[in-house]
RNA sequence: CGGGACGUAGCCUAGCGGCUAAGGCGCCAGCUUUGGGAGCUGGAUAUCGGGGGUUCGAAUCCCCCCGUCCCGACCA
C-alpha cells in the first residue's frame, strides 16, 4: 500500500496537510477558506478548551456571550481598530429578504460590541472589574489559509475585562499571558517564549501586546496566544466612564486575550512526526488502544484475556479503545493508530496470554516493553506521565537547539539566509541548509520601527517578541542598525 | 489580487476526437486469514466540475464560468 504521509524530509507543508486529513482531524469544506472540524480533531479542541476554561475560572473569569452580528459603526469607533480589521471583514448587507439599514459585520474580534454594553454595565468603581470570556467562532477573510493555522472562520476563546486603574490592567494582562504560558507548556507540551510585541506586530486598538510564541518543527514561529492591555482606547471610543473612588470621572481600562483553534496546528506541527499525529496524553482523548492479536481458533481466549487488562486500565481511570475488529489486521490496526496518536498502544495476542505479559507501545519513542499483566495499570500510569514530561523537553530542548544568539546584521542574514522557494539567485545562502540553519535568533533591537521593516522585506523575518527576563544588559548596539539598542528581541520567520 | 498545478466513482489514477469510460485503493457480502497496512470469489458506486460552441460523433478540441490546492502579495 502506498505512503499515506508525505515525510517531513520530502515537503514539510504537505506532511502537516497529510496529518491533518489522514488523522481525521479536519476537512476542507465547500466554502474556501473554512475547515470542517471532525470528531476526532473537535475532541482534542473539547479537552483543550475543558483545561483552559478551568484555569480561567480559577482566575475569576466569567464566561458570557455575546452576538456575532455588529454594526459596522461600531468596528468604526476606534481608528486603529477599524484600519487593521477592515480587509478581512465579511459583512451582511441583507437579510430577511430586504437590504439592510446598516450592514452588520461578522465578528471578527469582539471588542466593539462588548465595549458597548460594559458602557452600560459600568457606572462606578463598585462595578469593578469585569472578567468576562466567550467561548466563540469569528470570521476574518484571509487571502490565504491553512488548515487550522489560519482558516477563514475559526472557534476560540477571547477574554474581555474591564478595570479601576492602569495597574490592574497590565497585572490582568500579564497574569493571562502567564495562564497561557503554563497552559501550553503543561497541557500542551508546547514549550513558548513569553514576550511583548513590537509595535508594529501589536493588536489594532492595543496600547500593548504580549504573546507567547512557539517553536514548529521546520524552525518557524507560531504565535500561540496573545494578550492584550488596551489602554481607555475602547473606554473612550465607547464613552465608557466610572465614578471613581474619590468621586471624579473615568475612563476604565481595559484588557484582552485569545487562543484559538490554532493551537491543534501547533500541537500537530510540535509532535508528531511521519508515522502520524503524536498527542500529549492530556489531549488525547483515547489515552490507550489494546489490540487483541488473534486466530480463528483462538479468538475466545485472546478476547478474553485482552478484555481484563481493558476492564483493569478502566477501573484505573484511563481512556481505552479495545480494538476487536475482525476485519483489519493488526498490522494495519497499529498504522492506524499511529496514525491518530494514540499515546499507548498494548498488544495482546495468544504468546503474551502463555506469558501472562502485555507487549507495549510508547507513540512516541516507538519503544515497546513486556509488561506483566497485574502491573499494566501502573505501567500505564507511569509511561503516560513520561511521556507527558518528555514530549516537553523534548520540544525544549529542539527550541533550545535553534535559538543563536546573533551580534551584528552579517550574523543574522548568515542565520536565516534566503526563505525557501526564493532558489533563483544561486550562490546565496538559502534557509534550511547548513550554514543558514533558521531558527530564533535573539539580538538587541534598537526600537526602530524602519529597523525591523526592512528585515521583514529582506528576509521575512520578523521580531516575533521582546522576551520577558531578558531585557536586562540592552545596552550594545541594535544588531540590525548598530545605533544604541533599548530592548532583547527575537527574530524569526513565522506562520 | 498575481504566478503555478489541478478538477473523471468516497480516494488515487488511465483514457487526450470513435464501440458499453478502464484500473488500483476503499466500501458491501461470503469464505479464509490475523505478532507491522493479508488472500480469494462475487457485488455496488460516474449525469467525466458547470454552461456554451465546433463536429456525423466530445471526458478528449475551443470559449466562458465555478471551485480546490501550492507559491507569492496580504494578515490582531
Amino acid at each position: 500500500m502506498a505512503e499515506k504521509i508525505t515525510p517531513r524530509s520530502v515537503d514539510y507543508s504537505q506532511w502537516y496537510i497529510d496529518i491533518v486529513l489522514n488523522a481525521k482531524l479536519a476537512d476542507y469544506s465547500p466554502v474556501k477558506g473554512c475547515m470542517v472540524i471532525r470528531p476526532r480533531g473537535y475532541a482534542i479542541w473539547e479537552r483543550l478548551q475543558a483545561e483552559l476554561d478551568r484555569r480561567f475560572k480559577a482566575t475569576g473569569h466569567q464566561n458570557a456571550y455575546f452576538p456575532m452580528f455588529i454594526p459596522m459603526s461600531f468596528l468604526k469607533k476606534e481608528a486603529e481598530h477599524v484600519e487593521g480589521f477592515k480587509p478581512e471583514l465579511a459583512v451582511v448587507t441583507h437579510a430577511g429578504g430586504e437590504e439592510l439599514e446598516e450592514p452588520l459585520a461578522v465578528r471578527p474580534t469582539s471588542e466593539t460590541i462588548i465595549w458597548s454594553k460594559y458602557r452600560d454595565w459600568i457606572q462606578s468603581w463598585r462595578d469593578l472589574p469585569l472578567l468576562y470570556n466567550q467561548w466563540a467562532n469569528v470570521v476574518r477573510w484571509e487571502k490565504r489559509t491553512r488548515l487550522f493555522l489560519r482558516t477563514t472562520e475559526f472557534l476560540w476563546q477571547e477574554g474581555h475585562t474591564a478595570h479601576e486603574t492602569k495597574d490592574e490592567a497590565l497585572k490582568e494582562t500579564e497574569t493571562m499571558l502567564e495562564v497561557y504560558r503554563a497552559f501550553a507548556e503543561e497541557y500542551l507540551c508546547l514549550p513558548v517564549v513569553a514576550g511583548r510585541k513590537s509595535d508594529a506586530e501589536k493588536f489594532a486598538g492595543a496600547v500593548a501586546t504580549y504573546s507567547i510564541e512557539a517553536m514548529m518543527q521546520d524552525k518557524k514561529a507560531l504565535q500561540a496566544g496573545t494578550s492584550h492591555f488596551l489602554g481607555q482606547n475602547f473606554a473612550k471610543a465607547f464613552e465608557v466612564q466610572y465614578q471613581t473612588r474619590e468621586g471624579g470621572l473615568d475612563y476604565v481600562w481595559a484588557t484582552s486575550w485569545g487562543v484559538s483553534t490554532r493551537l491543534l496546528g501547533a500541537i500537530i506541527m510540535t509532535h508528531s512526526d511521519d508515522k502520524g499525529l503524536v498527542l500529549p496524553p492530556s489531549l488525547a482523548s483515547e489515552e490507550i488502544v489494546v489490540v487483541p492479536i488473534f486466530k480463528t481458533d483462538n479468538k475466545a481466549a485472546v478476547l478474553e484475556y485482552a478484555g481484563k487488562v481493558v476492564d483493569a486500565l478502566k477501573a484505573d481511570g484511563r481512556r481505552v479503545v479495545f480494538d476487536t475488529d475482525d476485519g483489519s489486521s493488526p498490522g494495519w490496526k497499529f498504522a492506524e493508530w499511529e496514525m491518530r496518536g494514540v499515546p499507548i498502544r498494548i498488544e495482546a495476542g495468544p504468546k503474551d496470554a502463555a506469558n501472562g505479559t502485555v507487549v507495549m507501545v510508547r507513540r512516541d519513542t516507538g519503544e515497546k516493553t513486556f509488561v506483566k499483566v497485574d502491573e499494566v495499570p501502573a505501567k500505564a500510569r507511569e509511561t503516560l506521565a513520561a511521556m507527558q514530561k518528555d514530549l516537553l523537553e523534548k520540544a525544549r530542548a529542539f527550541q533550545d537547539a535553534n535559538t543563536k544568539d546573533v551580534a551584528d546584521r552579517d550574523e543574522l542574514v548568515r542565520f536565516f539566509g534566503k526563505e525557501k522557494g526564493k532558489l533563483d539567485a544561486d550562490g546565496e545562502l538559502h534557509e534550511g541548509t547548513v550554514e543558514a540553519p533558521g531558527g530564533f535568533a535573539r539580538g538587541l533591537w534598537c526600537g526602530g520601527r524602519d529597523c525591523e521593516a526592512q528585515l521583514k522585506a529582506d528576509l521575512k523575518v520578523t521580531i516575533r517578541n521582546l522576551p520577558f527576563g531578558q531585557q536586562d544588559g540592552c545596552d550594545g548596539a541594535c544588531c540590525l542598525c548598530g545605533e544604541p539598542a533599548k530592548h532583547r528581541a527575537i527574530f524569526a520567520r513565522s506562520y
